[in-house]
DNA sequence: GCGTACATATCCCCAAAGGGATAGTTTTTG
DNA sequence: CAAAAACTATCCCTTTGGGGATATGTACGC
């Protein structure tokens, strides 16, 4: 079954938290507890679009689909309404995760939505999917998928792989915890009092509105959006604080703001 | 002899790396292998001083003492000997490290120096010690001691924790590697850790280089002239970097940058 | 009433960043 | 050794930001 060989082999994966090869070098490890073809580990973080994190689909899936997948098909997929529930950390098969007419549905035979299921070469015998939470809201899912032709997880197969799981859902959040948006942390209250604590008294309450914004993300444009108010007075007010600030770009704005944000830590 | 608990708990410890409760949670597991009485876990960095980075001493050593050893004595323990020679991972007995007439000498026998075996309750039955390099030239030792009174350590339980040992030591690297300074960081700033623990594996170094540059108020050109390179060459890194992380501009690199650093807090 | 501060708005010009495409060289890695 | 990845570089074009100058409306206090 594998599990002596994947015992000797966590204490590498460890040791690859935070390096560039962790993905492939957790595919070979847990290949020695069960066969697969393809993997993919997919973040969902709280109300927005997914990202592919590892991408262990070997090109069958194209960049088109992909591309599709991410930009809202996402939204018909059962692993993500698994996300969404949320589910305990744990294997899952996506069978169980899928409503009972999920393999009838539109979705699962459209040959452009999924990025995984829906290739040239034909469809999949079986995908199964580890869970774990980042937060609250942000869930992980790492993909196990058998192609056409071959069996089903045996369940054998599954109670190895369940055994494994405390350890992969794990690896998965410590490894992978600081590529997703940590929750809400930008607009947060932490955030919030540090805009509010940022020069008071020098910068007028436009002025300060104006300060958060930009910092937040926002270009002039979009900022005149939000505020129904002219790009042009945007951009004045822009000029205004960076006088009164004697900066002179954006850059040391933000300059100004992480030295803030270091000096209160 | 508690293998299977140990494997048990390693997902729980992989979870609390990086989290304050990380060392204790590590003596309680491996108190499952084997009996000890008191831990410690020592940074040595470089050249400099070492960092005491978890105290499992139950208050037996004294401030006074430990004062001692981080500022002079410990240039005389063979534990630290062994870091600087130094040796592979793993896990040594003390009387392997030390040198023949070690027990003998002065350093040992003084009631002033070393800040677990000098204590007043009376001397060690044994201490042994997982060694794990952080860097090539930093070193983790994480220390297991037996108190007087009690057997020492038999090659039955030195066997069990050779077995966690790889375990052991990737799980030290990975919790302890940002609480000690960069190799030949000078400075080690709360900025430069930042830095260093912002997204990692998915920057090559060059761009991690220049990612810094850019959150540090340098424009392309500025960027360019430090490092000796062409500016059209620091805006393709920029928008590879931009490529790879999915935004698009500047200040949603801040962003990142900004929700990373309240998030590490 | 008048000055001041603030918010609003527009024009013009230049510097910088963003992004697509392409390609040669070096380093890493299997 | 050969393939892959990273680093380097250039061209071209669009969008955004930065700053000078200027102007109108409005609210507040002396």
């Amino acid at each position: 079954m594998g599990m002596a060989q994947w015992h000797d082999r966590t204490p590498i994966l460890v040791s690859l938290i935070g390096r560039p090869d962790f993905g492939p070098a957790l595919d070979l490890a847990l290949s020695q507890v069960a066969a697969f073809d393809l993997t993919c580990v997919f973040a969902y973080p709280g109300e927005e679009r997914p990202l592919l994190l590892h991408d262990g689909l070997r090109g069958v899936s194209s960049p088109a689909i992909m591309a599709n997948y991410l930009n809202g098909t996402y939204l018909l997929d059962a692993v993500y309404a698994a996300c969404r529930r949320p589910v305990p950390d744990g294997l899952y098969r996506l069978r169980e995760l899928a409503p009972d007419d999920f393999f009838e549905g539109d979705y699962f035979k459209s040959p452009a939505v999924h990025p995984c299921i829906s290739m040239e070469t034909g469809t999949l015998a079986e995908e199964i999917v580890f869970i774990a939470a980042l937060s609250p809201s942000t869930r992980l899912a790492y993909s196990l998928m058998r192609q056409n032709g071959r069996e089903t997880f045996t369940e054998t197969e599954m109670e190895a792989l369940r055994t494994a799981a405390p350890m992969v859902t794990a690896l998965l959040a410590q490894h992978w915890r600081s590529h997703v948006p940590a929750d809400g942390a930008v607009d947060g209250a932490l955030l919030e009092r540090a805009f509010s604590s940022f020069r008071p008294g020098t910068l007028t309450a436009r002025e300060q509105t104006i300060v958060s914004l930009v910092l937040r993300g926002h270009s002039s444009l979009s900022i005149a959006r939000l505020l129904d108010i002219a790009e042009g007075t945007v951009k004045n007010h822009r000029k205004h604080i960076h006088a009164k600030l004697g900066i002179s770009s954006q850059t040391e704005l933000f300059n100004l703001f992480i030295g803030h944000l270091i000096g209160e830590a």
